[in-house]
DNA sequence: GGTACTCGGATAGTGACGCTCACCAACGAG
DNA sequence: CTCGTTGGTGAGCGTCACTATCCGAGTACC
């Protein structure tokens, strides 16, 4: 199939499919002569998975750009290839360790991964991207007077947690290990919006069942 | 207090405070003279909140003004102030209701609410934001391949549905209306940085459990 | 064989966003 | 009186995800 061809089927306009070739996020296509080249099944499933990246996961393209170089890279092991693809994910910036509420935010995140047995999460606190993010999320709850402690954060975790299992649970359904790895990564990217909006969904379903629609 | 006091005191340079003003996201400072304005401490705690918003929970400044909006506007009740408020946060595009993806997945999200008993989600999915990201997320899983459906969505949704009784429970421990807005807003636009963190946390411990390091 | 169309590729431009800079006249401390 | 600082304003910056335009080379159709 041609550009054009590969723009109908996936909805994406030609100047964008062009801008994603440029930018690396689609391998070329097999270049028939000057002017023409040819793409495949294989190029539109890479496209709407960098499509589904972009729009649902608001993943940046320059994170697409790595993340696909980790997805497709063999050398990885399983655990390697996931985490790489989940640490690629965007981030909150680097949270200020002079400051009192992060310190703070640190030993109160701490405390919780003792109580909840996370060992391996204890370890990885040092390099992880979300073990920061999280760090940074109760500092700013802190720092406007809503103290965020172990009490509370606990029974969030373990919900977490349970989804992160039904998370790996899903994956080891699918029988071949390239296409775990893939559903790894796309569920790791995919799944947290599909979180979000649930959540929200939830939320709204308790709200009106708490206080009715006024 | 004045300006490079509110500066010093929040993190935040002078130049930002002056764009978060002319933005409308900070109310004036009582102006003392023509080249004086004073701040208090509500200045602080509103600027640290508009803080949190943009940088964890990434809401866009337009946003933000809205959210404030509404969460200042006395005459909504509490179901509407908070649905204004969660409403308001970031979305996902449009769904195109013609695509066929799009189409099988608004009858797979009805089928989920059906099966969870969410009939107030139910009555709500016409209007509410949060319906239409899960049926983008849904319809993006759907034309990778993926066929997420009730099965695999429901035990999802349930683990969503007791985060958000969390969520209220929370809220509730706050003792009068005007701070339990307040926690709400913040919370509903906070805590899902800090579900997130979780999430993605919870899934690396659990892969290195199944998996180890390697 | 002529011609209108389409192809891919490349460059430059767009609009939104979140700041950030430079400048200004008006003050206030020494 | 001088000099640094104040709050307010307009313009500018860097990044991002596209997008519009052009080009010369091929192709389909009559």
């Amino acid at each position: 199939m041609r550009l054009a061809e590969l723009s109908r089927r996936s909805g994406v306009s030609t100047a964008t499919i062009k801008y994603y070739l440029r930018e690396g996020l689609l391998p070329p296509g097999r270049q028939i002569n000057a002017t023409t080249a040819e793409y495949d099944e294989e190029h539109l499933r890479r496209l709407r998975l960098v499509r589904a990246m972009i729009q649902v996961g608001q993943v940046p393209v320059a994170k697409v750009r790595e993340v696909l170089g980790h997805v497709d890279d063999d050398s990885l092991g399983r655990s390697m290839r996931l985490g790489a693809s989940l640490w690629a994910l965007p981030q909150v910036p680097e949270p200020d360790e002079e400051d009192e509420y992060v310190q703070a935010a640190h030993q109160e995140v701490a405390a919780l991964l003792d109580r909840l047995g996370w060992r391996n999460a204890k370890l990885l606190a040092a390099i992880s991207p979300a073990y920061r993010s999280l760090v940074v999320a109760v500092a700013a709850f802190r720092r406007l007077g809503y103290d965020w402690g172990v009490e509370q954060l606990a029974p969030y975790a373990e919900l977490m947690h349970r989804t992160a299992v039904l998370d790996l649970d899903n994956m080891e359904t699918h029988p071949s290990e390239a296409e775990r790895i893939e559903f790894a990564v796309l569920g790791a990217i995919l799944n947290e919006p599909l979180l979000q909006a649930l959540h929200r969904l939830a939320q709204e379903e308790e709200t009106t069942r708490r206080y009715g629609f006024a």
